[in-house]
DNA sequence: CCTTAACATGAAAACGTTTTCATAGAGGAC
DNA sequence: GTCCTCTATGAAAACGTTTTCATGTTAAGG
């Protein structure tokens, strides 16, 4: 039921070296021959068993992901441009969400240990020490949203406290006072600098007694229990910024179902700009990342760390942001 | 540099059959020599080769996805159905978007052979015969989305024409007339099942004179354009049913920049019941798909065929849909 | 004290490929 | 006619594991 190269070196009468030639063009082989291979093959249908391949040439041309999740608009993005660059270059992708938990982490590294050429990593939890030993030493790896400086690896990160700060400095140039934060979910690096830069612009305005902040997880179903939580407050603001675009979504569904009018009453500002973000209605305004590019960028750097293993020298890449304002404040 | 099972027994001082029993616990071995195994290992920073391994157990604890895409909420969400039960099981998941092209279709499937236990696929455009040829024989597969009664292969589809002809049907009994449908990319079975679904409501009610189609792909930018489209005809429409959410929520968008008002003016109707849809302004009535189980169904047919290779029975599932009115239309 | 069962380890075959090394025929060049 | 150089093919080693078989120990049971 299995077919294998020996099968179809039997059926045409040739060496399995033929074969394998053949399937590789690797070589002269006769015309008349290769017709005779290539007809067994498709009568027994063969197909390579790349697990054999990539263990006699040591390449697997698969590039492996560690996401903590990848689900969303978010990922989406992220994934798209991988996605295009790997195709390109003719590389395959495997997935595998570790969720955070350090234990299903390392079980992601060991399974794809041999599997993959080189490895993408987006662990905004795990840090710095903890990854060096984690992660296997002679496979090409980039780190992203964590230690910006790891000296091990590559890095491409976003400028998240520098986007942050354009955000809510943009609500406090509109005079807003009152500005509420909704943190995305707690220990993670991208949370906690995009928490930096709202409090760093907060306080260089001279707002701290006005600093409001709730807890959100990235989600926008989150957004929207946080927004409900802030106008629960005996003093509701009249700004909210919230840490992505997911829970400002929320946040607005919140105020809407509350007959709040965004922006005139309470105005929101998002991070990331996903695609949605220009359809919502009001139209969220918010930072700009280059979520593609940020995913496309990861892989061509991984992809060059494969290539030339030996010179490759490690490199650290800061995304910037822009604020794209749309009609969600004034 | 690269470390293997050899090295780690030269270096514990043993045989490499008791290393590879230790990592595999799959016998009897002393405390004190598992413990030089372990220290050994963690020394050289030991990961066994994954590749290596499947060859000799021909198990690969991988599923392979081929998709047409992976972006945007809906593959999102069937992702995250599948990746849980995949994970609860303690598989990996292997990635590859085809893109509807046949070459690179057929090459992800040979790029699969080896690596993976099983093959889940969904290619709206393919069919059939096509499919039967490139699908290697011996790799348990379900067919999401694609021809209903395959012989050979699992399938689970949507019960796509049930569900637009529930949507026009409510339309039709709030009173409207003019029902513009929003179609999905061209040649797709959903797209084309869902376009049946809407005709078929249409002229069981005796609308067809009012009938009208424009063209679309499934994104929220060709709902945005198809829906400017259809703002820019003689006649409007006073109802509008998308083929996804997507498109709804880009038609919606347009709307809203030109004053209209959803659903008092131009009632909105989707399909697929995305996560976003809850979150839109105004609420999206839908047609909801549960697509986190549809994944996980699908997920869960393919590791039974894995489990029982020969006794599995070919079996054919339609995951029902049901309509979930919001506000945006009336 | 002998036999047997349980525990502990090693040697070597096998998994399905690719690739290096050999071998050999077929033309050309001299 | 001899010697190269192509072309075309096969044999066999290698990749890094798992697993079967064989072989010792050791301890228990009589």
């Amino acid at each position: 039921m299995k077919n294998t190269i020996k099968e179809v070196a039997k059926q045409a009468g040739v060496s399995i070296s033929t074969v394998s030639r053949v399937f590789n063009n690797t070589a002269f082989v006769d015309e008349p021959t290769k017709a005779k291979v290539l007809l067994a093959a498709k009568e027994l249908h063969y197909t390579p068993n790349q697990a054999a391949r990539s263990l006699t040439k040591s390449e697997t041309r698969t590039i492996g992901l560690i996401l903590p999740g990848i689900f969303g608009e978010y990922f989406s993005e992220v994934l798209r441009g991988m996605d295009a660059v790997a195709s390109d270059a003719d590389f395959d992708i495997m997935i595998s969400g570790a969720k955070g938990i350090t234990t299903k982490f390392e079980k992601s590294i060991r399974a794809m240990a041999g599997r993959v050429d080189g490895l993408i990593i987006m662990s905004p939890i795990l840090q710095g020490a903890q990854l060096r030993e984690l992660i296997p030493v002679n496979i090409p790896t980039v780190l992203l949203n964590s230690d910006e400086e790891h000296p091990d690896f590559d890095t491409v990160n976003i400028n998240n406290s520098e986007g942050a700060y354009l955000a809510v400095n943009h609500l406090i140039r509109l005079g807003h006072r009152r500005i509420a934060l909704i943190k995305g979910s707690e220990n993670t690096y991208d949370s906690q600098q995009r928490t930096e830069g709202y409090r760093k612009a907060i306080r260089a305005n001279g707002l701290d007694q006005y600093r409001v902040e709730v807890n959100g997880s990235f989600t926008k179903s989150s957004g929207y229990d946080a927004a409900r939580e802030l106008l629960a407050q005996e003093e509701r603001p009249t700004a909210i910024f919230a840490a992505n675009d997911a829970m400002a979504l929320g946040a607005m569904s919140a105020l809407q179902e509350h007959g709040i009018a965004v922006p005139n009453t309470i105005a929101v500002v998002g991070f990331d700009d996903i695609p949605m973000s220009q359809y919502s209605n009001p139209k969220l305004t918010t930072i700009r990342v280059d979520l593609k590019h940020f995913g496309r960028y990861a892989m061509e750097r991984v992809l060059v760390a494969v290539r030339d293993r030996s010179t490759h020298k490690v490199e650290h890449t800061m995304i910037n942001v822009e604020l794209v304002v749309r009609s969600s404040c004034h």
